[in-house]
RNA sequence: GCGCUCGUAGCUCAAUGGAUAGAGCAUCUGACUACGGAUCAGAAGGUUGGGGGUUCGAGUCCCUUCGAGCGCGCCA
């Protein structure tokens, strides 16, 4: 019976939650399915219900009588050795060692440490890293790839079915050039084997290319042609090419860094190229398309430009050209009618939340995101040097991810090897490989997710003086739990290796 | 100009609309130290940017104001 299995799931909080409905529902005469008891954990008791004081006004009754009435009802003594009514109405609850132990064993006995399953599975989509083909991966995908895989692994963790997709920018305009470059350093037939060791000088090399040189300019336009009609096999596999030395790139740090992502999720803009077409015809279809300025758009209501006039989404420019708010469209409608999803999360910074939210009311307007789908912003502040504004290597460009998880590797077992030199080479590597890369990972989660935070080697990797972040997570946590206990703050801290 | 996000101890951050806003670092006092460091104990530190509102109850929700950051037409 799975409805019971959740139910007994353990969990003190959630099963006396359940108990105080009854209670509430008695003394109330309410539904019990309309009871919100309001159950907290508490600094006073092992728990605090405040549910009376919203449900007495509900009734017109006296908040402090209400729970008097709920303590009164004996239901609550089967698990709590005490239960008592304080200030305006809160009832302080202290649990029976008996329904404490019978909590844990079972959380402990389980293979889920009793954590319960979502009431409704749905499936989902989390759209997240997203780097971009011919450039290396660099600081800011650093947030989006460790939110998302985790974001990932807690809703299949609660029983959802979860797609992943990396949505890499491997289609527009610079390809033309980046395929030409590709041709220039290698050959058409060399390049099936080249290697591409360092994606940035690539990149810059072409576009250095295609600004000093009107030739290789014209080639590389007429290239873009050639991708884009599709009808030119050598055209797209020295396309393929590209994007295969940049996925092996992605893959190398994905692996790294433990991220689930792998060729499988792959889900690129290239891959929306050929629904283009018929975004545009079932915008027409639904009669949201308008033409501005030669361009065809989408007026969504409630966005205006500089000028106070509304502001379009266009979605077919001038020149006949898609762009990515026609991508994103086909993209809502993939995950929608395609995978069936329900929850579509985009793991993308803040910046693009006006953007975002255009697309998926032009969505919503077409009848293409409607409940029980709906889209979800997951934004994120920057990632910031010591001066406060993005973080830069020191040649000016953004720190490469790689190089970011290497060092984060490097100082981690710089520091087991200074504070645990008796242990074997190995484990020292392996060890300081663990903690450098769940530094890594805890700084970025353990942080605001909206706010923008400054990126510090020292206090991520700190061992002296708790200042690791996850040390002071893992002591705030504990102190506060001793504290609920009524353990002194001197004894908590000896406890604390 | 319009819109979005953020303002909590000196610093970095916590706190599902619940009681007295909590940690770590830094600071100060004491213990142990030949001295320093490290460690331990303790103290101090706040009008949650300002003002108004909703609520039994607001750091949290709404309005307003100030400050910071970002975004606003054919790149993605």
């Amino acid at each position: 019976m799975a409805g019971t299995i959740v139910e007994t799931m353990a969990d003190p909080l959630y099963t006396i939650a359940a108990t105080l409905r009854e209670a509430f529902a008695a003394v109330t005469g309410l539904p019990v399915a309309g009871i919100d008891p309001v159950v907290r954990s508490s600094d006073r008791a092992d728990a605090q219900a405040n549910g009376a004081l919203a449900l007495a006004k509900q009734v017109g009754r006296n908040p402090r009588e209400v729970a008097e009435a709920v303590v009164a009802t004996g239901l609550l003594a089967a698990v709590c050795s005490n239960a008592e009514v304080a200030g305006p109405g809160f009832i302080n609850l202290t649990f029976t060692p008996e329904f404490l132990a019978t909590q844990f064993v079972e959380a402990a006995g389980d293979d889920r440490l009793g954590v319960r399953l979502a009431s409704t599975p749905e499936r989902a989509v989390v759209d997240y890293s997203a780097p971009n083909v011919a450039k290396e991966m660099h600081v800011g995908h650093l947030r989006t790839t460790v939110i998302g895989d985790s974001l990932v692994r807690l809703l299949e963790f609660v029983g959802h079915q979860v797609v992943r997709e990396n949505h890499i920018g491997d289609w527009g305009t610079p390809f033309g050039m980046l395929i030409e470059h590709l041709i220039d350093i290698a050959g058409v037939d060399g390049v099936a084997t080249l290697d591409v060791a360092d994606l940035d000088v690539f990149y810059k090399e072409a576009r250095t290319k295609f600004d000093e040189s009107d030739e290789f300019k014209a080639r590389a336009r007429v290239r873009v042609v050639q991708l884009q009609s599709r009808d030119d096999p050598e055209t797209t596999a020295l396309w393929r090419v590209l994007v295969h030395q940049s996925t092996k790139h992605f893959n190398e740090v994905y692996s790294k860094l433990g991220i689930l992502l792998d060729d499988a999720d792959l889900a690129g803009e290239s891959m929306y190229q050929p629904s283009m077409p018929a975004v545009i015809t079932r915008l027409g279809t639904a009669g949201l398309l308008a033409e501005s300025e030669g361009a065809k758009v989408v007026w969504v209501p409630g966005y205006t430009n500089r000028e106070g006039e509304p502001l379009p989404l266009i979605v077919q420019a001038r020149t006949g050209g898609f762009n990515y708010a026609t991508s994103d469209l086909a993209c809502v409608i993939d995950r929608v009618e395609r995978l069936h999803a329900t929850l579509l999360a985009y793991v993308i910074g803040t910046p693009q939340a006006q953007h975002l939210a255009m697309v998926w009311k032009a969505a919503e307007m077409a009848g293409w995101l409607r409940p029980p789908a709906r889209a979800v912003h997951v934004n994120f502040g920057n990632v910031l040097g010591p001066d406060r504004k993005m973080l830069k290597s020191r040649s000016g460009d953004p720190v490469k991810f790689i190089d970011l998880i290497d060092e984060a590797v490097d100082r981690g077992r710089a520091a087991v090897a200074e504070r645990s030199p008796e242990l074997p080479q190995a484990e020292q590597a392996e060890l300081g490989r663990q903690i450098g890369i769940g530094a890594l990972k805890y700084a970025e989660l353990s942080s605001d997710r909206i706010k923008d935070y400054v990126f510090d080697w020292d206090r991520m990797l700190a061992f002296d003086g708790n200042t690791a972040p996850y040390l002071q997570y893992a002591h705030a946590r504990i102190c506060s739990i001793f504290r609920r206990a009524g353990v002194e703050r001197s004894s908590v801290r000896a406890t604390i290796p």
